[in-house]
DNA sequence: TAGGTTTGATTAAACGATTAATCACCTTGG
DNA sequence: CCAAGGTGATTAATCGTTTAATCAAACCTA
């Protein structure tokens, strides 16, 4: 910047102003200066910005649970964001230990963050950190920040599959500590309504007496009368899948399955899997604007490290319908004197 | 920092020098220095002494094909061997297009990373961009810094399947623009041996004529003797998987299924796919040690924009045996007057 | 004891931007 | 013709750390 004032014979502080728009700059010098710059391909060091303003443009994103597929999704969706609102973002990972979280969230704090995105990890809660923190989790959850709403998510899913007349659905879902996941079930009853019977496995509690990876049993439910696997992600539906199918249960002719998220593979299995996508991009943008807002908000006198403000409402998901869900299949009719009863 | 030198009543220096443990400072002045770290709670500026140094402490991480659903592993991996290594990790997404690749790694230069770690975009190649650079990619692809042994983990897996007595098989690549891909299937190759018959199969030139999405055909492959489908990595595998068992083909009774990477779910599906596991942990480790190097070396006179030197070998990838890969089926036995063909 | 070396600490100048305070000059209204 | 106000630019301090240069005192050696 020296450089530049040098070159065009004006002090730093008027090339420094004429950049920012701030001070009192002729528009002619203005544009001078604009024309310097980029002849000498000037780069503002970020450093010197960050140790006068006190501002460093970089935002923490912690991932908890990083194991999560549909990371890369969220990595790239609050990457987009903030480049575009000008922050850079950290990422930290904690494999998945809460005391890990803590100490990631403290490299970052170190770094010298603006501010902090988490997504946390099932069933945990984030305490004050002393900086402005936003939180993508569920909008049941407290100090939620934005999400999708999983709920009407779940209604949404959950009308699909009364609509295809499934009458017996089998709710498959992983946790019970996990918010996202119970708001999904919740929806799925509510859209299933009362008329339809269901009944909710829980992956934790078989495999904590079958150990981990498990078969489900699903070939039982279908003798059972089961006609509809709605799982809570796709990473379930997947193992239903392959497991109904293993086992010759043609999908979705004789059973419909249906996850959650969108994930890569969910549109390349045979039958591709009908699934709720979310709106990543919006998410990522609400909670970039959000923590912006209360970076500001922190700088202003007493202010405090505030947290971001919640979004009243969820966002919405997508439905994407494909070839893994289906027409119920005509119940076994138990032969009952009834002639009326027409074969079809 | 300075507080803490007028709490002790010595100058700044003395602190800066006590902590770096760089001048001369007595042993007992150094103590009562860090004494006074912990009292009053220092942190140090980053950006202060980067403003000074000239080093961030931050390394980019360009992962162009951000869908590529290995990205949770690999963000993991480098995230850990970053913080050992005291760095911090920026991430930048290139939503997959060459130009927006060009425009992420600006953004990196710009806040001021010390050096870069790319993991390329099948088929591109990246360019001197003035910063140290670490590359990820495949051993065959010139200017790799570390990766793993591609070509090794496909011999491996030919072994593995010749030695269940497959004698027909289909090797299962997307593009021929991949080095990675081009290892494997070349490593499948030398696995399996002369003696046993193989086809490749591109999906990339399929889906150019058939869409995105298509299907591949596999069973008139079975049909055509085939007994095992070698993807190139877990994604082509599931895909091969849930086509074979929804058109009735038994896995892996009349049919083997392999991948490569030991993506989440390939444990989880039904059966959990045979697969090769990177040693991510390992790469990342090299990958930011050379780097480091790089970084080092690049600011002594003359060192120039260094680019990470290149490891000698690949990283050894490990065969996780699964259950989706089996014996081979006795070949059906074209009666023809032999009698000395015993049955077995 | 003078001269040289070692030890422990200080001084002061960077690094590159931002910004409040100041200044010189010009315009304009009374 | 002078005071008031506006405009365009400069001055200089500041952020917190590192580090080369310097310095004073103590220690050693001949």
């Amino acid at each position: 910047m020296t450089e530049i004032a040098a070159a065009l014979g004006v002090s730093s502080a008027t090339v420094s102003n004429a950049l920012s728009g701030k001070g009192r700059v002729s528009a002619e010098l203005t544009a001078k200066i604009r024309q310097a710059t980029v002849d000498l391909g000037y780069v503002p060091s970020q450093a010197a910005r960050t140790l006068r303003t006190g501002r460093t443009g970089v935002i923490g994103l912690v991932l908890p649970d990083i194991s999560n597929p549909l990371f890369p999704q969220i990595a790239q969706a609050i990457e987009q964001a903030a480049a575009a609102a000008g922050y850079g973002v950290l990422i930290a990972d904690s494999r998945g230990e809460i005391a890990q979280q803590t100490a990631a969230i403290g490299r970052l704090i170190e770094r010298g963050v603006d501010g902090i995105i988490i997504v946390p990890r099932r069933g945990s809660r984030v305490g004050e950190i002393g900086t402005p923190v936003a939180i993508i989790d569920s909008p049941s959850t407290p100090g939620n920040t934005v999400s999708s709403d999983h709920w009407d998510g779940g209604v949404q899913m959950g009308r699909h599959l009364a609509g295809l007349g499934h009458c017996k659905v089998l709710l498959i879902a992983q946790s019970s500590a996990s918010n996202v996941q119970n708001d999904r079930i919740g929806g799925l009853k509510a859209g299933l309504g009362k008329n339809i019977c269901h009944e909710t496995l829980l992956v934790e509690n078989l495999e904590a007496i079958k150990g981990a990876g498990c078969a489900l049993g699903l070939a039982a439910k279908v003798a059972d009368g089961f006609t509809a696997f709605a799982a809570v992600y796709d990473l379930l539906a997947l193992r239903a899948l392959t497991e109904l199918q293993r086992d010759g249960t043609e999908v979705p002719r004789q059973a419909s399955v249906s996850g959650f998220d969108d994930l890569v593979w969910s549109s390349v299995v045979t039958p591709p899997i009908t699934t709720l996508r979310q709106d990543l991009a919006t998410i990522a943008e609400r909670a970039v604007e959000a923590l912006s807002d209360a970076i500001t908000d922190s700088e202003t006198p007493f202010g405090g490290p505030a947290v971001a403000k919640q979004s009243v409402e969820g966002v919405a998901m997508t439905l994407v319908v494909r070839q893994s869900t289906g027409q119920a299949m005509e119940p076994v009719v138990v032969p009952v004197a009834d002639t009326r009863e027409d074969s079809r």
